[in-house]
DNA sequence: TAGATTGTTAATCGATTAACAATC
DNA sequence: TAGATTGTTAATCGATTAACAATC
């Protein structure tokens, strides 16, 4: 996706500016927020830059000013809309996951064909798949986790789609096909741990 | 880190083997495999050219071959050993993730602070935090996995450098501070979901 | 003013893509 | 042989880093 490593850092940014604000930080330096962030000071002027946010010389960026235009790029006042399909492990654990709250993000409903999972969870309403259409139409969604077993991933994904879903987070260890005007981005837990095995092993041996 | 992006193509040009072989293929152009994987074909040469993997000028590759390869180049045969620090949503949702079974990824025990999540679960062994000294060198695991909060994670990756972890897969939202030979991949949920509504967004505004 | 920091332009680096010779 | 595919070399592209002028 085109920007993708900016559009990254940014966010990683505000996470660090908001810690820094947090602790009673007024106001930083490129350098301070890209050692917080693991980047250069250039890497975080250059991304602003990019962006057009601008500091100040000599006085460098007012933290309030930073996440105001952080915020306006990336919407922090609407809450962030997310269905999740599939309540195995991974969706149940993310319909509990902690780390959205702060973010806005909100899982409006989860999906799954076994009725024996429909359990409402978390205050979050469950569904059948085939209740993904009026859902859908209802909630006017249109960013959807993809939480189910690989072979069903792509079945899952297709009925997303007619459905209207623009952006997946798809768990599943397969490439999915979609239209132009679909994101997608991959979490693959088990290549993430493979290749961490993978340098370890590497590193070791050099 | 380095090669990072051609480790994780090779890793996926695996698990696409892996199901062609289910299915009763013998043999791949680079062509379908790259179309499976998502990438095109002179990419799929040109990783398997840079690790030295070779096929038959006309005849493609055989499966068997490549997955034979691959498995030497990360190892398919032994267990990956690998621990959990955290049972909070995602550690426990990792401790029973059905993704890691075929991947020869053992869980090999969890830790929490907390003595009321440590019922042995799913098979796995779980432990106070501070048993991680002791079971490290009864174990000799060097990759585990931080699923705790923010607050805590620097904290608990300072105890796993240690303690002789190499390789930290970092599920909380900042930048961990390790020494050099240590690698660290970070999942960062809550950035991956507001990229994408960054991105569907951005979309429609054009 | 002197020193420090931003912001932009230029240089470098690395990764992807294109081209094509080798060859089955 | 003709056609198709690999594997490598060259060209392109984009992202990062370095350099430095502007300026507070």
């Amino acid at each position: 996706m085109r920007n993708d490593k900016i559009i990254r850092r940014l966010l990683q940014y505000r996470t660090c500016l908001e810690r820094f604000k947090k602790i009673g930080f007024e106001q930083v330096y490129s350098y301070n927020l890209g050692k917080e962030a693991g980047v250069s000071a250039e890497q975080v002027r250059k991304d602003f830059s990019r962006f057009s946010i601008h500091g100040n010389k000599k006085a460098g960026y007012q933290i309030d000013d930073l996440l105001e235009m952080l915020n306006k790029t990336f919407g922090k006042h609407e809450a962030k809309k997310v269905f999740i399909v599939g309540m195995g492990n991974i969706g149940r654990a993310l319909l509990s996951y902690k780390g959205f709250l702060g973010k806005k993000i909100e899982i409006v409903a989860g999906f799954d064909i076994d009725p024996s999972k429909l359990k409402k969870r978390e205050g979050v309403q469950l569904f059948h798949l085939d209740e993904l259409k009026t859902m859908t139409e209802q909630t006017n969604v249109n960013i959807a986790i993809i939480a189910v077993p690989d072979s069903q991933a792509q079945r899952v994904c297709d009925m997303l789609v007619v459905c209207g879903i623009k952006g997946i987070m798809n768990f599943a260890p397969i490439v999915l096909k979609v239209p132009e005007n679909v994101f997608v981005t991959n979490i693959n837990l088990s290549n993430e741990l493979e290749s961490l095995v993978y340098y370890v092993n590497e590193d070791e041996s050099v």
